[in-house]
DNA sequence: GCATGTGAATGGATTCACAGCT
DNA sequence: AGCTGTGAATCCATTCACATGC
């Protein structure tokens, strides 16, 4: 009778939950590829993972798994879903009407899945009003309060410029939204209750040429 | 008399990499603020980092504070400019004219700061000679060795839907390129000798949601 | 027999705390 | 006096290895 353990979400570090993502992909997949069940093992080896850590894992959200078998994939898929709260609409608002905002708004990602973009926004009154290819129009960045209360925003992206990043995410938050995704190559300050995520491009290039230019140095 | 200590760049992690370009940014802006010497306590308070960190990194590259003063702002900026390989310029080729290729190919951090963009490239007949907002052309796939070799190429982007990276990423391999930035949404297998970075939008999406639902579900 | 679930062991990374230098 | 550089201590994450249960 395995599950009556309460998942204690405190205890699952940013780690553990960046792979139960990456678990829910590898599932979705061998879902429709026709697999009634899966063990560690086969798991590991196809997507080039650790056992001991998938179960590790999976562990944390209750046992699910068969002894001898594996685990049962559509409902491990669903449990996971479920874990990850993406069995309800998240929507998206994005601040800042540039190259990457607009990007952001037209990608797949962003849309469908468990996620919607709700609107965009800008304070430059040139951009305002314009759309995105597949039809978003942007509006007012003063308009932002009333935007998150009417389209019930749950998460904000920053898509602005490094000096204007913080204003933008303390704006956010003052509006009640408690998740943001920042794309401003800058440190924010973040306050304690709205969950800051960052994702810096300009690290990741320069880790690439870090690496590069230590292969030139050792190659001479 | 400091600093015949050879840099040992097999011992400097992920993680420290990822910091010293923090670093380089914060003293960026220090030196445009006009500081001359800046110490670690002062880093770490004013950029909300931690203090021995900041000294285990920076030592990392050798000795360069200076006991009871601290860091000389200009001096410690070059060295870490050196040190990560951002004194050549790095050229950046982007597979896949989607949103995001375009978008990233305009995008204020892949262009200037060291990086440029060498191409587009897509293997979408419709697509290929269409021109980003800032005027880069898209070029056939099948040039892919010919463009690298002209262009000379460090960096590739793989901004291609998940079922392609795979191949992208081999091409990228097969024809010389050593870094690899990938933003698909897949596990891809790395060959040794061509790194890869991953950014992974899906998955900090996911995150921020998994964050939502267990704040929704504590605070019923 | 076979794969999960998990304590114990290992390995890294962060932080502490202070000796040593300016 | 003040701040760096660094061993020691701590914390966290990964991996091992096996008892447990199907």
């Amino acid at each position: 009778m395995p599950n009556d353990r309460p998942t204690n979400h405190e205890a699952i570090s940013e780690l553990t939950t960046g792979r139960l993502s990456v678990y829910l992909r590898c599932l979705t997949y061998l879902q429709s590829a026709g697999y009634e069940t899966v063990s560690s093992g086969d798991l590991a080896e196809r997507f080039h993972l650790n056992s001991a850590q998938i179960r590790k894992d999976l562990n944390c959200l209750g046992e699910f798994g068969t002894r001898g078998v594996g685990y049962n994939v559509p409902r491990l898929k669903d449990h996971l879903i479920h874990e990850l709260g993406l069995d309800r609409i998240r929507r998206v608002l994005i601040a800042g009407a540039g190259n990457l905002g607009m990007a952001l708004a037209d990608y797949g990602g962003f849309n469908g899945g468990g996620f919607e973009i709700a609107a965009i926004i800008d304070n430059d009154e040139t951009k305002i009003g314009r759309k995105s290819r597949s039809g978003f129009e942007v509006l007012a960045w003063d308009d932002l309060v009333a935007i998150v209360r009417e389209h019930r925003v749950d998460i904000g992206v920053v898509a602005v410029t490094a000096d204007a990043a913080q204003k933008v995410y303390d704006a956010f938050a003052d509006a009640g939204i408690n998740a943001v995704l920042n794309f401003a190559p800058t440190q924010l300050r973040a306050r304690p209750g709205v969950k800051l995520k960052s994702v810096d491009l300009r690290i990741n290039l320069e880790s690439l040429s870090f690496y590069l230019k230590n292969v030139e140095d050792d190659g001479v």
